[in-house]
DNA sequence: TACGTCATGTAAGTCGTTACATGATTGG
DNA sequence: CCAATCATGTAACGACTTACATGACGTA
């Protein structure tokens, strides 16, 4: 799945801007699958054009850089389904968060808690968007890939608040150990 | 988390081949959060030599290219250190399957219910695989890591289970309607 | 005999990221 | 007045992938 291929994917769904496009990529409901930034959907978009599969109506406004709306070709069309009917690649989970946390007991003691701290509220972030998403979309399809997300960041959310709470009782217990000894 | 340091933080575990580090990296008791395959591991390993965080004994076997075994120096751990002092940057999930099934309806009716079987016996494959290595796993963070990835990955799975069958009960129902028109 | 595993590496190419460059408008 | 949003794009660089090259040993 590369930017061109999303680009086309989403262009599918109704006619827009790079910035647009940008924007569900890396903000929108479709955010959580994908990711593409202007330095890479800018290019893609030229070198669709230059394929003729996609279009742009230019609106001229004064000052600011032209706005090129873009749409699909049905020579785009095709080159999606083209795309789309060999089998996916597999899913690939990248996190940095996990691989940190495989150095836990080799680092300062809050270290750990604080970096957990910042995934819970980020990953709560997370849940929230995706179900207000989820609760605005009416088109079926995308509604199965937001639930897929809710589901998963849900129950990351869910794992990662229950190791808190173990972290914090050893926390606990350890500092009303050094309490008895240090308190005067 | 580039390479390099996924590298250095294997490395931190034990001595190990090139070999090894990929195994680890991209199907062992790490993989359910990054990747890494030879063309950009054995690269990795010259410039950690160069930069002296990695040293290697090197063993002559006849007929094999020299089998070198690497291990981490204390230099490497410090940019480890150093690496895993900075906050680590978001967490990546990229699925081709969930673009795909954007489209569901704009494909054959098969085709979608064809991928969802595949994706789910392929995240049963992967339940299973992350809780046999938590099982035999008795490092405390691996066990964390480890626990996230059945977590997300259970939970996909109960996802997409249960998806399946409203997709098969449509398609039931779909097909009864057929039987009475078709049946001569 | 053919495949899988062990084992290392390079070279070319693709792909994407980051930083830069520009500039108007709107809201706090 | 400053920050954010809208809006487009390029250039340099860095990172990773893919394919290639080599070869022994064990096992089905």
């Amino acid at each position: 799945m590369n930017v061109k291929i999303l680009c086309l994917g989403i262009l599918s769904f109704g006619e827009m801007t790079g910035y647009d496009i940008r924007k569900l990529a890396s903000e929108g409901r479709f955010s959580h699958f994908c990711e593409a930034g202007y330095g890479s959907i800018y290019p893609a978009l030229s070198q669709l054009t230059e394929a003729g599969h996609v279009t742009f109506a230019e609106e001229a406004e004064a000052g600011k850089p032209n706005r090129k709306i873009y749409s699909i070709t049905e020579s785009g069309r095709q080159a999606l389904h083209l795309a789309l009917s060999s089998a996916p690649g597999a899913d690939r989970f990248k996190s940095e968060f996990l691989f940190h946390s495989l150095f836990a007991d080799k680092m300062p003691d809050d270290y750990f808690r604080t970096r957990l701290a910042a995934k819970i509220s980020e990953t709560r972030a997370t849940v929230e968007r995706l179900k207000s998403s989820l609760e605005k979309c009416d088109h079926e399809p995308s509604g199965f890939a937001l639930g897929f997300g809710v589901a998963i960041n849900e129950a990351a959310l869910a794992y990662l608040e229950q190791y808190d709470e173990t972290v914090i009782m050893k926390a606990a217990l350890e500092d009303s150990g050094f309490m008895e000894s240090v308190d005067e």
